[in-house]
DNA sequence: AAGTGAACCTGAAGGC
DNA sequence: TGCCTTCAGGTTCACT
């Protein structure tokens, strides 16, 4: 599901309630999602103060106030859902729009529903309401896990990660070396999250298509023999940034699963220039091709062959 | 060592 | 209608 984007609108629409508030209590509807929840989990969570809400490629990692945290992973099918609670019997409120606060978004779908593996109930405050936050996942290819935050950043998980598309540390300088010497396609080689952290299929493809190179090329094709970052480089570097910068605006793609955490849609998909177009113009200016559908490592490529090159 | 493909799991969509 | 196949935004592990 999620790519970067995904996960950082999540982020953005969870943080707001999550930040400052109480864990009263954490329901685990099942032993676990892709790994099982760490032993304790919802007893470690339980009586903390969310001290903060980060993004770290496509992880989310959840500070608490006992010094833990809680690196969570949205997998394909995973999402965030807020409800609030009628702070007198715990129950659902019924009516929308009763005393809620401004800017928190009132579901009136508020049953529980299938694949809610888990549910964190946020104390009320003095200016904030109690709610729920619920966690939703179909493929249970997401998981939680606990860790203390001081060694959080050498956690395996973690350790490993490449270069953040959103920051400063992205440019054709520090991917050149990374690149240089692969001789596996570029598709492949954007998809690796020792390289960027965060791309996914459709970013990937996406920015391929905007920088006009071909998924099929050698990813070291970019690097010149002397190490030096070809101009190629530099406008893919550029495409990267400006194609996440621009999901991230529009709340992220929502094809199936991914909602914004107020259930509303991400709104991406509707500029997609490459992905899910198979068949269909190359909306390049001037181009007259067709998009095409090849398969790359198991996963769909979608490009055009007449003007990525 | 590096690259490819299968596996994990459920649900939606398309073909017949 | 219903059954079957294929595919899906991710990651890891086992092969070659």
């Amino acid at each position: 599901m999620p790519e970067l984007p995904e996960v950082e609108t999540v982020r953005r629409g969870l943080a707001p309630f999550m930040e400052g508030a109480r864990i009263a209590s954490v329901a685990l509807n099942r032993e676990g999602l892709r790994f099982p929840f760490s032993p304790g989990m919802a007893r470690r969570m339980e009586g903390r103060q969310v001290v903060g809400l980060e993004r770290r490629a496509k992880y989310l990692i959840c500070h608490l106030d006992s010094g833990e945290s809680v690196i969570m992973h949205l997998g394909m099918s995973g999402s965030f859902r807020v409800e609030e609670t009628d702070p007198q019997s715990g129950r659902q409120s019924r009516e929308p729009g009763h005393g809620h606060t401004p800017g928190a978004f009132y579901h009136p779908r508020s049953a529980a529903r299938a694949h809610d593996h888990v549910v964190l109930y946020l104390e009320a405050g003095a200016d904030r309401q109690a709610r729920r936050i619920v966690y939703n996942d179909p493929r249970r290819f997401g998981f939680m896990i606990m860790e203390r935050s001081d060694v959080l950043h050498g956690h395996p998980l973690l350790a490993g990660l490449g270069i953040e598309p959103v920051s400063n540390a992205l440019s054709a300088a520090t991917l050149a070396p990374l690149l240089s010497g692969r001789k596996a396609p570029l598709k492949a080689v954007l998809l690796d999250q020792r390289v960027i952290a965060g791309l996914g299929n459709i970013y990937v493809c996406e920015a391929l298509h905007g920088a006009g190179l071909s998924p099929r090329r050698r990813a070291a094709s970019l690097v010149r023999a002397g190490g030096e970052p070809t101009e190629r480089l530099e406008r893919l570097v550029r495409e990267i940034r400006d194609v996440i910068a621009r999901a991230i605006e529009a709340g992220g793609s929502s094809l199936r699963d991914h909602r914004l955490t107020d259930g509303s849609l991400g709104y991406f998909q509707h500029t997609f220039r490459a992905y899910d177009r198979e068949g269909e113009p190359c909306p390049a200016p001037a181009c007259g091709g067709t998009i095409r559908r090849i398969t790359q490592s198991g996963r769909s490529t979608f490009y055009c062959p007449s003007c990525q090159r």
